[in-house]
DNA sequence: CCGGCAGCATACTACTGCGTATGGAGAAGT
DNA sequence: ACTTCTCCATACGCAGTAGTATGCTGCCGG
């Protein structure tokens, strides 16, 4: 009757700390990413947070970069193994964006760039990464470059917009949309 | 020699209250709107709100009350009253959108929403009452029903993502291409 | 000139959260 | 077996904040 007890993972590590704070910081905001609250759903106290971070800014800092990586090497790396004709390059790149629930996460983020000069330099280098990789795909549809930045922001916007607005559709309506959007974006060369 | 106290808003109501708790919203987000530090920046102490508001709870619904109406009055009060040419009304909303300084508010409340019932409907109010109005402009310019939904989605969504961003432009070059966006969607007629 | 009330100040409790200091248990080296 | 080091618990001081209770003051009608 022992070994009974809840699953009870003493001895953890940063990234448990950070990935904890990261789903709050999602969930409720970079305003309420507290050390003690978290220690509680770690099943922890703060003395395990304090040995593995100085303060509740390291703590930050460091989400920061989880998001920073999180947002380049997934969401980037698979856009970058499609290959074929650019117009669907551009379809099968967005339509994974969309369809995974990774770009969701920039609210929060953003939210929180807006009033602290840190996340806001880290969130102006994803956009600047992102965006430069959707100019590409337009140029290499035929585009020229001031037409495709042009295209591109517009198509990042969209994608911006869907994650961040409630009203979204059933996935399956939303996708057909979407093909008809991606037909204006692309039109007229 | 005496009057000259700097200014002493004695007596002052919900409004005042209000307003400078919407300007914390957008500057810090709603996490932040403490009642406190609010007093300080009025030169009062809670003794004033708790007899202006029941609680903090109070003070965060007349917020969203507050947004709601900037939101829907200003804006849309505007654009109605333009005349002529379809797709100039519709040029001429969103540089009027662009140009004040309005929906950057949007990303506090929005992020606010995300995690609160509350404001999330509020939210959901609104784009829905502005997306019906920008679908009407593109019906009006002659576009199908699914054609002027698909199309003023993508305006707005540019929209708010013009405001969400910091890599913003100045201002005269964004005007530049915002003409060419436009061009963009609302061609294929 | 005086009662009364609107509007705010003051004083209090209770709670939450940050950071620190220090102790303790358990694994790992020797 | 004894020491050391890692990782966490415990206990503390302190600041900030929500909410309540009550006291104070100026203005306004009578």
């Amino acid at each position: 009757m022992s070994r009974v007890k809840s699953t009870r993972p003493r001895r953890l590590d940063r990234d448990a700390w950070i990935e904890a704070a990261f789903r709050v910081l999602n969930e409720k905001g970079a305003a309420l990413v507290r050390i003690e609250p978290l220690a509680k759903k770690l099943r922890v106290t703060k003395g395990s947070f304090y040995w593995h971070f100085k303060d509740r800014h390291d703590l930050l800092e460091q989400l920061l970069d989880y998001w920073a990586r999180e947002m380049t090497e997934t969401v980037l790396r698979f856009a970058k193994e499609f290959h074929g004709d650019p117009m669907q390059r551009i379809f099968r790149t967005v339509h994974e964006i969309i369809g995974r629930e990774r770009a969701k996460y920039d609210l929060a983020v953003r939210a929180w760039a807006k009033h602290d000069p840190q996340p806001r330099r880290v969130v102006e280098h994803i956009d600047n990464l992102r965006l430069s990789f959707l100019r590409g795909l337009f140029q290499d549809a035929g585009f020229g470059t001031e037409e495709s930045e042009i295209r591109s922001r517009l198509l990042y916007y969209y994608v911006m917009g869907e994650h961040f607005t409630t009203l979204a559709e059933p996935m399956p309506k939303r996708l057909k949309k979407l093909q008809r959007k991606l037909e204006i974006l692309t039109a007229g060369q």
